[in-house]
DNA sequence: AATGAATGAGGATTCATTCAT
DNA sequence: GATGAATGAATCCTCATTCAT
């Protein structure tokens, strides 16, 4: 790789590993973008075409459609257990966090639903290591005395809620997922990214 | 068309006027199959396939996937409606009529979500009629004081149940419903069909 | 597409981008061919297959069929619009040029007629620049007193005489072409291709 | 037929063979308005419709779309002749009869272009009888000394005329057609309708 | 390591034609 | 004789995936 590096049609030089990561990104965030806006049965071109980058590239960082949600929702998912490491955090700001995220990320809304019969179970099976994630970070914080704390009353509370968020605008899911635990009865800090 | 005339026209006997209706039950019938086990976006050909008639039949029956899904959901809807026609009906009897129909029917569950973002939008805005005919029912019978008369309280608890209702089985799918009004704190009479 | 991944990609091996210009070239020429053989209404996949390539390159190129005819035509309003660029070249002498591309073109003879009523309506409102400019290039050398000059007289005769323009060989196009300029008492020059 | 006259399912009684002329001839009527409007593609479903009758009807009358197209221009063919009869016409009467249809009947002006190679081969070929009538009714009348009578003037020259007869408006399609036939010098008679 | 053209199967939809009633 | 529902092939178009460059 040292006299041969222009071999690439034309367009930009190769940039080399760098421009692999920096691909990753702009694929991730462009898959983010595009599954909120136009579902998660968008043409996997489209994010290929909004990252800037061309198909084939695409499938070198993610070998199907499952692959790029999962990559998507990671990010996600590893906030909440970054959230779950701070000391100070509490089960209800963890809930906090987790509403958070949901009025973020129509993705992340799916990801907690339980199964649908038949429906994209690729997508499920797959992903479904990242929504046993989530639970065990909450669960870290729930005190036993919670009324969620018995059985899977957590994870049903939690798909309940995820359901409850679907509206087209930011503060309206918001809105309604607090509205949402206030019927479960269950209180929730404040609705903010973890920051650490 | 170009030049081919005369296609086809062989294959099983035209039975006549007669299987109009029959075609249509079987339409209906196969769609509510076809939807709960592989999810809203199945072939059309699949529904078609499994009631056992051309393409085209379905076609009559249905102008588009919407009006199948519509014409699926409009017999859930309408038992409903009778059982809130019925004046020994109580609210808790019509929680139990509706958890009846959510473990039933896949599509119906579907029906009661909010709009998702992005999603197939066009089935949605088309049945919105229907979610709110089956709200109407519920409140005739919800007493004043009832902890989910404020507001869209009653909506969103549907909506919230209904994401909870999400099992291969129906036992599994009726348990998950009654766990869930009872986190909800909800009374539910029992779960059954509506027979007048 | 519901849960079928990994649908196909086998046959001849993948020529790469070089391949676009070529395939390109081959589809006006099979759209050329197919169109003249079989009217403007043939299958696309008629084209695509006598081109050689998958269907989906054609609507790569063609993003529908009006786009595919507009191509085919392009080239030979063109190359109309070239000879008419040519300082020497006198009306007689476009006219020779012009009745040489209604007897190549069986698509070219089309476009020249005016619109007919209901039918494929698309094709001609989106090609209807192209037979202006035909138009235009003919009038650059039309000589005031000539006896086409007046009003849409030249438009009538053109439509006029591509109308007389139908036969299974070359030659028989050639001479019916000839005698309806004759019939028109319009003086035409030798019919030829432009070359410059 | 005395006690059986019931046997059709419902809808109007069984009208006898009275029925059958009355279907022929708003068959006929339908063909004709659909043509016009639609083209000569139209779904043959249409033509049925229009005449309020089912489609197998159609299939009684008219074996395929062609006889369809046929029993059309039957009606203008005739006309044509029955003018020719007429010991009192002359080649300019003729022609304005001629004119006239052509401004009437879209379909009837196709008939009267050549064999457009492959287009729609099925119909040309079994109409191709009937624009033989037509020369041949005009033919009676043709001056020896006319600037058509020679060898396949004439054909040419009807060819020449419909072709330009393409305008949504019949006033304009009128217009065209005389403007038509002044450019091939040639004198016509009223534009009207042979009535006797 | 990236590009983006090509593949070709699959789903949606239409319509000529038949046939039980 | 008439009705109009059903058939099912054929066309259009889209996309996941590969691969030459």
């Amino acid at each position: 790789m040292t006299e041969d590096s222009g071999r690439h049609g034309r367009g930009r030089p190769n940039e080399g590993p760098k421009a692999a990561a920096r691909n990753r990104a702009a694929l991730v965030a462009a898959a983010r973008e595009v599954f909120a806006e136009r579902g998660l049965e968008v043409p996997l071109s489209a994010i290929a075409k909004r990252a800037g980058v061309g198909q084939a590239v695409l499938y070198r960082h993610f070998s199907d459609r499952t692959a790029a949600v999962a990559a998507v929702l990671e990010e996600n998912v590893r906030q909440i257990e970054q959230a779950a490491e701070d000391e100070r955090a509490t089960f209800a700001g963890m809930l906090g966090v987790l509403t958070w995220h949901l009025t973020d990320s129509a993705a992340f809304i799916g990801l907690l639903h339980a199964e649908r019969a038949g429906s994209r179970s690729g997508i499920r099976s797959q992903t479904l290591g990242l929504s046993e994630r989530v639970e065990r970070a909450l669960r870290q914080h729930l005190p036993p005395e919670h009324r969620l704390s018995a059985g899977d009353d957590l994870t049903l509370a939690i798909a309940m809620v995820s359901a409850a968020v679907t509206s087209p605008t930011r503060e309206e899911r918001e809105l309604r997922a607090l509205a949402a635990w206030r019927l479960l009865d269950v209180e929730v800090g404040p609705v903010r990214a973890f920051d650490g």
